[in-house]
DNA sequence: TCTTTATTGAGTCAAATTGACACAATGTAA
DNA sequence: TTACATTGTGTCAATTTGACTCAATAAAGA
């Protein structure tokens, strides 16, 4: 698709989505970031919603077109409407260095109202595809970010936030993790997320008590140490847990 | 302000706020509604965003307009964007219902995406005001609210799972109470909230040992039983601890 | 005035959970 | 054969929870 393809027309104007997906690998949270063309930027995988499309569907659409993966996980958390979030200079910069007709340059020169989602995938089965708009498509450390556009670094901030506030309610773990895992993915997720360390010990012990783990076959991963065991989610049991909150005492 | 004087070019299309708002009355945690004109249903207290002006200022303001007041705890807590959230129908007859010219017709036939707040308001404060679309404006105990317009009663829901969620990390019951009340009000705060009964004891127990209450003098209700102990918050306390999430324990 | 009633404040106690550790086990590399 | 990094398991005191009692008290009724 060329850039000027864009069906503008087909679009709400003035609303956006934008994605923070995450996934894990190398024991490292990471977000999913698209290069702008002026080579100073990177960006959140965003999108426009149909005129008769759900913005849920919308997201998903997005999701779909950069990484390739159909019913991933993905929670919408907030809503970016400061008028000043996007600086008109910046857009200036970056519509003159596309290729754009007249009808483009209005559609992006106009105000935005951006929907938040993160997205929660399994590193692995996800092939990064850049869009028209953008020159590479790539994962990043959570806590070495690059330059981003707009207010992009505060949705990505957004996102840890509602994440952390999620985690007795979502299954993030889940989402993140292949079908089997270490425990010390869990933690290391976990810890991320929380902005701390946890003890290992009281760790495993306090998530194996929730009953919501299977216990699988040991992993050798040619890893200088003793080798762990792998444990894989009991969908029906965490579900269950989540709907009240994991560990809400009140 | 007429009805035809609502100046739709000066705002966003396709957009609104809609605020629930919440109060303490009673024992009861109430909404605060207005009644449409088609005297059928009734409806949350909403509004459209200015074209120059922050989502969060257009909630404040819907807010001021309904209930006089300033600085109110809002709190965004989601989007609400089916395309098929207002049926056609109803809208046709509501618009049909009021004395609209042709340009406000089109303005209420279009699709619109909704973004939800839940507003926690004292309720004493509160001097509800209609406006001008309808025809009063009144409070309405959370588990006995009345027909509600498009998908209303589904963002009411929506508030409350949220602030769910949020009780360990929005101060909640400081802003639905007044300066001074007694424990039975915030435990019966939280129990409406978590929709379900908690034994008094070690409620008080629990939430006096956080260190975020203060004790005050007796109150004399008239009441034929002991008269409570009154307490308030300790703001700064209450603050510091939501920062991190009240008795998270991973 | 005495009793009744509803509700509050305070306390008990066994069971469960947490926090802070120690220590042995075990795959690879030196 | 030893060293090393990391895992599985265990201990234990301190704290918290859950399920209760029970006395105190403000007003209403007898």
């Amino acid at each position: 698709m060329g850039i000027n393809d864009l069906d503008t027309a087909s679009f709400i104007p003035g609303l956006s989505v934008d994605n923070v997906i995450f996934g894990f690998h190398n024991n490292q949270l990471k977000v999913l970031l698209l290069a702008c063309k002026d080579q100073k930027h990177w960006m959140l995988p965003g999108g426009y919603v149909l005129k008769t499309e759900s913005i849920d569907a919308a997201a998903e659409r997005v999701l779909l077109d950069r990484t390739g993966l159909h019913k991933v996980y993905l929670q919408q958390f907030s809503v970016f409407g400061d008028p000043k979030r996007s600086s008109a200079q910046l857009v200036k910069g970056l519509v003159k260095s596309m290729d754009f007709d007249e009808t483009l340059n209005q559609w992006f020169l106009q105000r935005f109202i951006t929907i938040g989602y993160y997205a929660l995938v399994e590193f692995e089965k996800v092939k990064p595809i850049p869009d028209p708009l953008s020159l590479a498509c790539d994962w990043f450390d959570i806590d070495q970010l690059p330059r981003l556009i707009f207010d992009h670094q505060a949705i990505i901030e957004g996102a840890l936030i509602a994440m952390r506030q999620h985690l007795n309610f979502q299954p993030i773990g889940l989402n993140l993790l292949p079908s089997s895992f270490p425990l010390k993915s869990l933690q290391l997720i976990y810890e991320t997320i929380l902005g701390k360390k946890l003890d290992r010990p009281n760790f495993n012990r306090k998530i194996l008590s929730l009953g919501i783990l299977e216990k699988k076959e040991k992993q050798f991963t040619g890893a200088a140490h003793k080798a762990p065991f792998l444990y894989s989610f009991r969908k029906k049991e965490y579900y269950k847990l989540l709907k009240e909150g994991i560990g809400e005492t009140f």
